[in-house]
DNA sequence: GCCGTTTTCGGCCCGACTGTTTTCAGTCG
């Protein structure tokens, strides 16, 4: 599946560093082959696959005749020649020291050449020993810089998920905004395009000439604070204590603030992409704005420098280069789904089985809090015994509880649901006299997660009483890689059968992943949002989940759950 | 190594901050 593209941009990332490495002035092949890593593991389909439809790869963006050459050569022999001699010109492991911040590819080098640092170890035992501290360029201070970022790369993870990067970025956003005196302020970087996982926060605000120094003392003072990286008049960078996170702050002037968002809600593909459009007309693009010459032609917000390039204004959840910029040209942006769209919750668990609410508790709650018109409740199945799953007997109580709990609230707001295990042979945990009774069926596959199981959620799709398939991937991101599935026998499936794939919208799940989603949708077929609620709390992560449809340009027509209840019963009878 | 509505050759985003330097190279985003 999705193997090949996986492999092979991390090959390519690998050539780039190590041609940087080298630095025999090939620091322009280095770039295109990161160039083309980025490419591959953008696209939406297996590179295996566009070569047997006998498209072409070298019509992908950023790969050519030559690196297309060696992904047919990955694809029939499983390794690249070229890769292989490369490896053996520097040391094993050496790239990864590219990833220590702090050091970057003329540092690695100057230390090979005067100390032969090959590994980690080499690294550390120089720097410790004072070694490092007596080359030419270096000095205290670059040591300790490089000690800490080893070990902070160390202890961090790589990337956070992005609900808890959005609380650290709110805490901070309030803290500064309770002490200083700001005109705005935003978070951006891919916070704001609603990445599943983050890795730095960034933040951005305007602030009157008088008032920047104690924004930048108040925010490398702050409590969270656990090292000040960097301290600037426009520009600080600190680690947060929890999760080890670096979070850039930056200030800028009022009629620069669209051109900062621009600029620092990225992705880097995405503005260099704009950047080149507007060097073809000889104008500039910076953080400050749009130049002709010195003459500003826009900056104050990014519809203006938008507009100027002649485009409509791209969400930042499109903005990855990923053809969005082509279809803004042609006009063609679609009219991506909102988090008002939503009118109910279809995936959700109460104490019946592992939920932590009662349906009473879910339901207070939600009609409080949100503008829906139904929840769902769909509560494991008997095959569940860890989650206290329900057999028919124990659903026929919970559905006379949920009619009850409706005639007190004098609608039909509580639907009646089931998450029916799809059981290891592809059958399903309950029986159709049972599910035909029911008002929504989520069929999951729980347990045996290390196979294939395409064929199993094949089978569950072919019964009429399952209206669409949960998790369909059982990734757990940091923990499991989730089991391999033949996509495009699912999406045949579930097109022909008229089954809804979910995105299920737990932050360790977003499952489907943002490329599937996208390939879900030029296939037509239907997708819903649900939250897998097992507390109160996660109902919210309905927003995560719209941000991540719309990373895959989802618009409500793609979503089932932007439609009122009619509609989905209309889409539930459609199968029977 | 990639790319092209000026180009098949000659470009390839650009500015802030740090540390170690006396004017700048390296790194980062």
């Amino acid at each position: 599946m999705s193997k090949y593209n996986r492999e092979l941009a991390k090959i390519f990332s690998d050539m780039a560093a190590i041609y940087e490495l080298q630095g025999n002035g090939d620091e322009y092949r280095a770039r295109a082959y990161e160039n083309a890593a980025r490419a591959i593991d953008n696209l939406p389909e297996d590179v295996s696959e566009i070569m047997e439809e006998e498209e072409k790869l070298e019509d992908i963006r950023n790969i050519g005749e030559s690196i297309a050459d060696k992904v047919r050569e990955y694809i029939k022999t499983g390794k690249i020649e070229k890769y292989e001699e490369l490896k053996k010109t520097i040391p094993e492991d050496f790239v990864d020291l590219l990833e220590i911040e702090g050091v970057g590819p003329e540092t690695l080098k100057t230390l090979q050449k005067e100390l032969n640092i090959k590994t980690k170890e080499d690294l550390v035992e120089a720097l410790e020993s004072g070694e490092v501290e007596e080359i030419k360029g270096f000095g205290e201070k670059t040591v300790q810089n490089i000690l800490d970022g080893i070990a902070q790369r160390e202890s961090a993870g790589d990337r956070i998920l992005l609900a808890d990067a959005v609380e650290i970025a709110g805490e901070i956003v309030e803290n500064l905004k309770e002490a200083c005196d700001l005109d705005e302020i935003e978070v951006v970087g891919s916070i704001r395009r609603r990445r599943t996982t983050i890795g730095d926060i960034d933040i951005l605000v305007t602030a009157k000439e008088s008032e920047r120094e104690k924004i930048m003392d108040h925010f490398t003072d702050m409590d969270i604070v656990k090292k000040v990286v960097a301290k600037g008049k426009k520009k600080s960078t600190v680690q947060t204590k929890a999760e080890d996170r670096d979070v850039d702050l930056r200030i800028f002037e009022e009629g620069e603030f669209g051109a900062a968002m621009l600029y620092f809600t990225g992705s880097k593909a995405h503005n260099v992409h704009l950047r080149k459009m507007a060097q073809e007309k000889d104008w500039k693009i910076n953080e400050y704005g749009l130049f002709s010459g010195d003459k500003k032609l826009a900056g104050k917000t990014e519809e203006s420098i938008y507009s100027r390039l002649g485009l409509p204004w791209i969400p930042p959840e499109m903005r990855e280069d990923n053809g969005e910029i082509e279809a803004a040209e042609k006009d063609e942006l679609p009219d991506l789904v909102s988090f008002d769209d939503i009118h109910g919750d279809l995936h959700m668990h109460s104490t019946w089985s592992d939920g932590n609410n009662s349906i009473e508790e879910l339901v207070e709650f939600v009609r409080e809090n949100f503008d829906y018109d139904y929840i769902v409740i769909t509560d494991h199945s008997k095959s569940q015994t860890q989650a206290g799953g329900l057999d028919e007997d124990e659903l026929g109580e919970q559905y006379e509880e949920i009619e009850k709990l409706n005639d007190k609230i004098g609608s039909d707001f509580i639907k009646k649901g089931v998450e029916v295990d799809i059981l290891p042979d592809g059958s399903l945990d309950l029986s159709d006299d049972f599910l035909k009774e029911c008002d929504w069926v989520v069929a999951s596959v729980h347990r045996r997660m290390n196979q294939d199981n395409t064929d199993r959620i094949l089978s569950a799709m072919d019964n009429p009483y399952v209206n669409a398939i949960g998790h369909p991937f059982g990734r757990l991101i940091g923990k499991r890689q989730g089991y391999s599935l033949d996509f495009e026998k699912i999406l045949d499936k579930a097109s022909e059968t008229g089954t809804a794939l979910e995105i299920n919208a737990q932050p360790a799940r977003m499952d489907l992943e943002v490329r599937r989603v996208r390939a879900a949708i030029d296939a037509g077929v239907m997708l819903v949002i649900g939250t897998d609620t097992h507390n109160l709390g996660s109902f919210i992560n309905m927003r995560f989940g719209v941000g991540h449809a719309r990373r895959g340009w989802a618009t409500a027509d793609d979503i089932l759950n932007t439609r009122k209840w009619k509609e989905v019963q209309k889409f539930v009878e459609q199968k029977r």
